[in-house]
DNA sequence: CGAGTAATTCTGCAAGCGTATAATTACAGA
DNA sequence: TCTGTAATTATACGCTTGCAGAATTACTCG
């Protein structure tokens, strides 16, 4: 009878699908969406492969969890350093753009992520709002910190200014952030995070940084 | 004896070829990578799967062939406009940029391409190769562009300048196609599009349409 | 310390995958 | 019209996939 039956310690729910949640999003970056399967999940999480269903309806749930996390995690990390700190509206608007656009958040492995979940996005409607959700709340917060960057100058804009405006910079952070993450060697470092804040200066008419362009 | 083996008659090479790139491309954008089977290929070129292998060496062989051909098109879409038709420097980079953030270049199913696409870029050296010269020459020719429409107005930029108010432009112009076609709900007809050319103009200092914004 | 139970591992299955190759067919040229 | 050959279809193989359920183990509680 051989009882080469492996060893293993009880642990809590919440540490088991963290850690395949884990699993699954550090296959997803580093080796593309086809190379995520139960077994290379369960491997890279230290279980076998049962513990997938037995945490998760099915492999598409434990995906749906993944993307959620992985968003939370980008939206918490770009606004942890502008939110810290005080300062004017204007120098905490420059932190947002400066992180949104630089390490850990802009990162190749980010958007492999992103590109990974995108086309399941289009599907499946629960993560389809949390991308809404997440995209929205990114885009309302620069508008707010847009708003009151230029109030600090006395300037006033209207709502649907602000709105155009929130779309117009989102833009520039998303393709910024797009093609550190494609071409990570084509940009010299800090290169993207300086052409960021140019141009949102320039879009909005406005000095984040005390200095005139 | 049951002959019930389906009728066919020969194509050419090229037609063959062509049909299996397209059916590839058409499963990509609908379906996703995971869709992209040899069996679902060939059904939806009308052919049996045996004539992936006849064509190509192996389907990586086919995808490398649709990568490069839907990078083609993109690239002749967004630049079929801004070349015929002559006008100003100005009048053609704002065609151009039209062009780039409107459907057929910017929808859904484009973004869906390469999302699908990118993270056998990050692997596959000759599809590495054909995104970087696509991605550069498309930067390179705005910064030509801009450059040009700037000497319009007399003034000059060096070339370092140049770089960076293309990367810019580049950026905003890729956040909003890539806005646009994850949430292709969220924007009015022509909003992307008159964004994306105010925010040109404010980063390069110039107007493009001959108003004041 | 012993029994119950839930967490975890293990094994198996049906379906689908990419690839290889044999069998057939359509067409060109003699 | 017949024959040779390349294009096309059809079939099969070995492997992997997601999923399911039985077997086993670690831990809790009396």
């Amino acid at each position: 009878m051989p009882k080469d039956r492996r060893r293993f310690t009880r642990e809590d729910p919440d540490s088991r699908k963290d850690a395949l949640i884990r699993a699954t999003l550090s296959l997803m970056a580093a080796r593309g969406p086809s190379a995520v399967t139960v077994r290379a999940i369960a491997e890279e999480a230290g279980v076998t492969q049962g513990m997938i269903r037995h945490y998760f309806s099915s492999k598409q749930d434990l995906m749906n969890a993944a993307y959620q996390a992985h968003m939370q995690t980008q939206t918490e990390m770009s606004q942890a350093t502008h939110d810290s700190g005080g300062g004017t509206a204007r120098q905490r608007l420059a932190r947002l753009i400066h992180a949104s656009v630089t390490p850990p958040v802009a990162e190749p492995m980010a958007l492999s992520l992103w590109a990974g979940f995108i086309h399941m996005v289009r599907r499946d409607s629960a993560m389809r709002v949390t991308h809404e959700k997440t995209y929205l709340h990114y885009r309302d917060l620069l508008q707010v910190m847009i708003t009151a960057a230029i109030a600090e100058t006395g300037r006033k804009v209207s709502t649907d200014e602000a709105r155009s405006l929130a779309i117009a910079c989102n833009a520039v952070i998303d393709g910024l952030w797009l093609e550190g993450g494609a071409l990570p060697d084509a940009f010299d470092s800090d290169e993207l995070s300086q052409i960021g804040l140019r141009s949102v200066e320039a879009i909005i008419g406005l000095s984040l940084t005390g200095e005139r362009a």
